[in-house]
DNA sequence: CAATACGTTCAATTTGAATTGAACGCTGAA
DNA sequence: TTCAGCGTTCAATTCAAATTGAACGTATTG
C-alpha cells in the first residue's frame, strides 16, 4: 500500500533511472532530494529511503559526479550533506550528450577498421555514427538554450 | 581474441543497447544487419552472432516493434527476414522522445498528487517534469530536421 | 589519548533481467 | 493425413549489476 504521493514520485523517479541503466537508488535519492529542496544529510538519506549507508553513500556520489547533485559542507557538522542542482534534468541531457559523443567515436573507429571489401558497411555504420555525433551537438545546443532560458526568467 | 573488426563493432554495438537498457543481444543484431545492408533469416542471425533462436525470435520482435527493424518476407520461403531500417537512429532517437514524454507525464501526475503544504516541492518537481516534456519536443523536432536533411541529399 | 561519528570500500548476497532449451502451434508440402 | 520447417512461448537457468553488512580509515570531540 504505497498511497503517499510523494512516496509515488520518489518510486517513480527511482523507475526512472532505472530504465536508463542507472540504479534504482539514485532516482530515489535524486527525488527525495528534489522533494526536500534542501540539503541532507546521507544519514537522512538512509533514514528516509531505508537503504543502507554503503548504497548512499555511493550513489550520492555517483550522481554528484554526474553534476546532478551538489555536496553540500553544512557549517557546524563534520557530516556532508546532498542537495539537487536547481534543474537535474539538465545535466541528465547533457550526460546523454556526452555519452552520445563517445559512442560516435567508437563506432566511426570501429568502421574505420572494416576492410575495403566492406566499403558499403563501413559507409553505412559511418552514417550511423554521425547521426549520434550531430545529435549529441543538437543536444548540447538545446541544454544551452533551456539554460539561457532558465536565466532570463530569473 | 576479438580482431575481426567487425566482430568488435558488433559487440561495441551490444555494449551501446546495454547502456540504454536493451538487450545486449539486441544490439548485436542491429548491428549485425547493419553491416549485411539487405534482409536476413532468424537463422541465419541465430548462427552468425550463435544465439538461441529464442533470443534472435524475441529481440527482432522487439526492435522491429521499435521501428528499428523491419520485416521482409522474401519471395519463394517461409521465412521472413528482417533488415535495419535506412536510419535505425532515428527511430532510437523518436523512441528516446517517446520515453521522455511519458516519462514527463508521469512525473507531473505524480506531483499533482502532493498535498498543498508541499506546494513548493510540487512548483519544483513540476519543472522538473516540463523539462522532459519540452526536450522530447525538442527531439522531435530534430529528429524531423534530420530526416528532411536526408530527404534532401538524397 | 580513548572514544565516537562519520564516509568509504569491498566481499558476499540478493535481485532482476537476459538468455536458453524444450515444447508447442501453425503452415505448406508431399 | 502426415511430415518438415518455421516462429513463438514459457519455465528454468545464467548472468550481471545493485545492494548490503561489516570492516576500515580518518577526523573530531571530550
Amino acid at each position: 500500500m504505497n498511497r503517499d504521493p510523494i512516496d509515488h514520485f520518489i518510486e517513480q523517479m527511482g523507475f526512472m533511472t532505472q530504465e536508463d541503466g542507472l540504479p534504482r537508488i539514485a532516482g530515489q535519492v535524486l527525488g527525495y532530494l528534489l522533494v526536500e529542496g534542501e540539503p541532507r544529510t546521507l544519514a537522512e538519506i538512509t533514514e528516509a529511503l531505508s537503504i543502507s549507508k554503503a548504497s548512499a553513500s555511493t550513489n550520492c556520489r555517483q550522481l554528484a559526479d554526474k553534476g546532478i547533485l551538489t555536496r553540500v559542507a553544512t557549517r557546524g557538522s563534520r557530516a556532508d550533506s546532498y542537495m539537487a542542482v536547481t534543474n537535474p534534468a539538465e545535466d541528465m541531457l547533457a550526460g546523454m550528450a556526452a555519452r552520445f559523443r563517445t559512442r560516435a567515436g567508437k563506432i566511426e573507429e570501429a568502421a574505420a577498421g572494416f576492410p575495403d571489401s566492406r566499403a558499403e558497411a563501413r559507409e553505412r555504420v559511418t552514417v550511423f555514427a554521425n547521426f549520434f555525433r550531430t545529435s549529441a551537438d543538437f543536444l548540447d545546443e538545446w541544454t544551452e538554450r533551456a539554460q539561457r532560458q532558465m536565466a532570463d526568467t530569473e
